[in-house]
RNA sequence: GCGGACGUGGUGGAACGGUAGACACACAGGACUUAAAAUCCUGAGUUCGAAAGAGCGUGUGGGUUCGAGUCCCACCGUCCGCACCA
């Protein structure tokens, strides 16, 4: 009787409603177990899970199943990062309101989520849109504000002219807004910020306790936070040229080492000197303007020459009164960082050199690389910027860069200009802090109100939260909270007259900086219950896109760290990071294909014809030639998607997972084909083919009777299943999911030789038991990646329990090593045969066996033996 | 420009400094079938050879080592991040 196949879609939903009915996967706070809080980042609801969403969710799922197996309290929770512009523009689009739209999407996301069978607790669910969510988000805001760490201010910020809002620093790429693609804009504007900047040096420190995050990602969280020591030096200026009460310069240096090859001070053309001078100079003022109006697309910085104008000012150099400089304004002098202030040394700064030569000022080369002779060296146009022994420096002369630094430092500290010190230490950082104002509608309100005598008044905690109003327009771009007829208007919180409220809303990913700790009690009162915080914190395995790699992940790494400095939240142990471990996972990418006429079509719209090289594409619908293009991310412009949906109502989940999880290493792309589906397909149904021969043929072996001895063939069987069970769980836990997929085949292959075998004949002895075994082995390696299929099996094999709340099974040592070892021999390095002996064999005992090989003595064309090395259990090379 | 990662068969990829190419996809041959599908078995880096076997093989060139895909140096290529940060 041929088996039945397994019908995958069909199974899928009866399991799935198995588990939904127990509640087996919901968790609760219990001192007694050891935990697990396994974490993918949530989504935005933008409408439908697409196939990156398959794979992150997948790879936690088969963690967050593994450690339960291995009897660790897994919280595994999903929520919805459900504010954000796409619902505005739908509402514009579509004239539908930004809430319904998320919801329905929230809906449909929740359901196909739910069809892929995994191990969430769904009565954790959190949507960052909801009041019951922002709203302890408001008191947050609010504490940060008492401890300073929220703060208005002034400033030039980022504006997106097509999102109609701020960006902060990290959400601008190459000169464009991270969503809307639109050039950048500077605007001057107030804003609420956060103080990210006070966390620079901790948060760059921490950065070495993360080890279980990936190197790349560390690296450039530095890059972005970007610390340098260097030194505020305050240079006097020759009053006869200066403007009045502008009495010095302060720059910022990190060499103070080559301060002898000045040539130079630039300030930025917003510095206030420049503005200063620019008074009584109508050609500087017009200089500036045009610095000002100079772009700053990536484009427009590297097309810009090094310009500058001479301020007619002179300073004099900190280390000879006699010495004086010219102060220019450059353009490439930036305001934001240091003072907006430098002095330049050609010798030693490629982009000093480059203005010097412009406008033809003094290079003198003030170190000496090593190798180069003082007497013969010179520099033509490209600046030495490394380490060498000092020259033309006076009494820094034949010292080393980094003794220089500190003679030149220490005596600018002794020395005084107008009674201060002339020079002090100071680490600076690229990090700017976080500027989180959104002129939009769909954000968490910022709990502020505008009075007219009072100024900017936080809202009182009781009238908390201040809810988004229901009734707002989106027919026309600007901040529908802004033009609301009567929201803003309401009575201020301190002397109760006539006030408006901040209509900026906060960017969202404040939102997502806090929802990991928002799930670990879901329904307090209060932001944080403490004690389960304390319980689950920190968040044991995270997974998600490198895209955020700096964003989202930095700004929680400061909000845990805020969170903690005003009270709201402690880690049990000695750490402020929110993540212990972090893991990107790759891109799902999927070939393009385009028509004749130069659209997209979907992958379904196509048909192959030919293999090989002769493959081709005709569109399926004419049978018209169809050009098959590159392999890129699945995205709605190229239209190389497939649709999960489609995927798991054919296939099913497992399929789906099981092809997402082999072949491709985690963290690299992978290339959805057809065939990978397909053959993902066919070892489901192998594996249930094994099963249900298994099943067929032992149906009642016990467990407990467990035979003393085992024949060869059952030896082998069980060998091979104790070690496939011992590295699918090792390739789990590291996230080698590709690999434990390789095992988990390996196994399947000697576990189906075996049964064909004991099929022709009569069953060897202990077969029976051994096979069972096997496919209780199995099954239980395959649930953390098939659940559905295996919670079949499980179940074929006649057990009344769930295989979801089973234990990862014991091990047996013994079976995991041969007596008898295969070792390569070598003949100076080269493999010329192998060894088989025990494993127990001594040094001299293998040496000998191997050196009476005949391919030994072959190799050896009869010189001497000079040397035996013998790495045990594995190789021996004869060097001769 | 600065910083980083990567480079292995037709393809995706395995490989504590120790038998390179596990496992899979695709391919070829065979079995079963009236036939197809499904399934099962076998083969395969490459060159020479009937075979046994030998040579060559992890981007290129050097080096360290008894032994290098793996470590070091230089170069080539691909990808990523930052980008006038003083």
């Amino acid at each position: 009787m041929a088996a039945e196949r397994y019908n995958a879609p069909a199974r899928e939903k009866h399991w799935q409603k198995v588990w939904d009915k127990g509640r087996i996967f919901e968790a609760s706070d219990d001192e007694s177990r050891p935990k697990c809080y396994v974490l993918e980042m949530f989504p935005y609801p933008s409408g439908r899970i697409h196939m990156g969403h398959v794979r992150n969710y997948a790879m936690g799922d088969v963690f967050a199943r593994y450690k339960r197996a291995k009897g660790f309290n897994v919280l595994h929770p999903m929520g919805w990062d459900a504010f954000g512009m796409p619902a505005e523009n739908a509402a514009m689009e579509r004239k539908v309101h930004p809430g319904k739209w998320t919801y329905q999407n929230i809906d449909t996301m929740r359901g196909q989520l739910k069809s892929m069978g995994l191990s969430l607790d769904w009565s954790r669910e959190i949507a960052t849109c909801a009041p019951e969510y922002y709203q302890h988000q408001q008191k947050l805001f609010l504490d940060f504000l008492k401890k300073g760490i929220a703060y208005r201010k002034s400033s030039k910020v980022n504006w997106d002219p097509v999102d109609h809002t701020v960006l902060a620093n990290e959400q601008v790429i190459d000169g464009r807004g991270w969503r809307s693609g639109a050039l950048v804009e500077q605007r001057e504007l107030t804003q609420w910020f956060f103080k990210i900047t006070d966390y620079a040096e901790e948060l760059l420190r921490d950065l070495d306790t993360l080890t279980n995050w990936p190197e790349k990602v560390r690296l450039m969280q530095a890059n972005w936070i970007g610390r340098s020591e260097g030194m505020l030096v305050r240079w006097a200026l020759d009053e006869k040229t200066a403007p009045q009460g502008a009495g010095e310069l302060e720059v910022y240096t990190t060499r103070p080492d080559t301060l002898f090859g000045a040539s130079f001070l630039a300030v930025a053309a917003d510095h206030p000197l420049a503005k200063a001078a620019s008074e009584n100079n109508a050609e500087l003022a017009e200089f500036c303007e045009e610095c000002r109006r100079m772009g700053t697309s990536v484009a427009d910085i590297e097309a810009a020459e090094k310009r500058g104008f001479d301020t007619g000012i002179r300073a004099t150099h900190p280390f000879d009164p006699s010495w004086p400089l010219p102060v220019y304004v450059a353009n490439f002098v930036l305001m934001d960082y240091g003072t907006g202030a430098i002095f330049g040394c050609p010798s030693g700064d490629q982009r000093d050199m480059d203005f010097a030569r412009r406008y033809d000022l003094p290079v003198v080369p003030v170190i000496l690389p090593p190798g180069e002779d003082a007497a013969t060296f010179t520099l033509k146009n490209k600046a030495y910027e490394d380490d060498g022994v000092m020259i033309n420096s006076r009494f820094l002369d034949g010292k080393s860069t980094t003794e220089a630094f500190e003679e030149a430092a220490s005596r600018l500290e002794k020395q005084k200009l107008a009674g201060k010190p002339q020079g002090t230490r100071k680490v600076n950082f690229r990090l700017r802090d976080w500027g989180i104002s959104r002129q939009r509608y769909w954000g968490c309100p910022i709990p502020i109100v505008h009075c007219s005598d009072c100024g900017v008044v936080p809202v009182a905690e009781k009238d908390l939260p201040i809810k988004l109003p229901e009734d707002a327009t989106f027919d026309k771009p600007g901040n529908p909270l802004d033009r609301h007829p009567t929201w803003k208007n309401c009575s201020c919180p301190k002397c109760g007259k006539a006030a408006t409220r901040e209509t900026d809303t906060m960017d969202t990913f404040v939102d997502s900086s806090w929802y990991y700790v928002r799930f670990t009690a879901p329904k307090a009162a209060t932001p944080v219950d403490k004690k389960s915080a304390q319980y689950w914190l920190p968040v044991d395995q995270y997974i998600g896109g490198i895209e955020h790699a700096i964003l989202h992940l930095l700004y929680s790494r400061f909000f845990a760290r805020a969170m903690c400095d005003t009270g709201h939240l402690q880690f049990a142990t000695n750490t402020r990071e929110p993540f212990a471990a972090l893991f990107t996972q790759g891109m799902v990418t999927h070939e393009t294909y385009k028509s004749q006429d130069g659209y997209w079509l979907l992958p379904n719209e196509v048909k192959f014809e030919g293999e090989g090289a002769s493959r081709h594409a005709v569109e399926a619908a004419s049978g018209r030639p169809v050009t098959i293009g590159s392999i890129e991310k699945m995205s709605k412009s190229k239209k190389n998607l497939v649709d999960p949906d489609d995927i798991i109502a054919h296939y099913g989940a497992d399929c789906a997972r099981w092809f997402m999880l082999s072949d491709s290493p985690p963290e690299r792309d992978v290339i959805w084909t057809e065939a990978g589906v397909a053959g993902a397909g066919r070892f489901i149904q192998r594996v249930w083919r094994i099963v249900e021969d298994i099943a067929n043929a032992y149906p009642s072996a016990d467990e407990q009777a467990k035979p003393a001895t085992f024949g060869p063939e059952a030896e082998t069987v069980r060998k091979a299943a104790h070690r496939a069970m011992d590295q699918v769980g090792k390739a789990i836990e590291a996230l080698r999911f590709n690999v434990a997929v390789a095992q988990i085949h390996e196994f399947a292959n000697v576990l189906q030789a075996a049964l064909t075998k004991a099929a022709d004949g009569k069953a060897p002895p202990g077969l029976d038991w051994a096979s069972r075994e096997a496919a209780r082995f199995l099954v239980t390696m395959i649930g953390p990646m098939m659940p559905h299929l295996s919670e079949e099996c499980w179940a074929r094999l006649g057990y009344n329990t769930l295989l979801a709340n089973e234990p990862w099974p014991d091990i047996e040592a013994a079976l995991l090593v041969d007596d008898q070892v295969t070792i390569a021999v070598q003949v100076n390095g080269k493999r010329r045969d192998e060894l088989v002996i025990s494993r127990s064999a001594g040094s001299q005992e293998v040496e000998a066996a191997a050196l009476a090989l005949e391919a030994v003595s072959r190799a050896l064309e009869g010189r001497p033996v000079k040397k035996v090395i013998v790495v045990p259990q594995r190789i021996v090379n004869v060097v001769g």
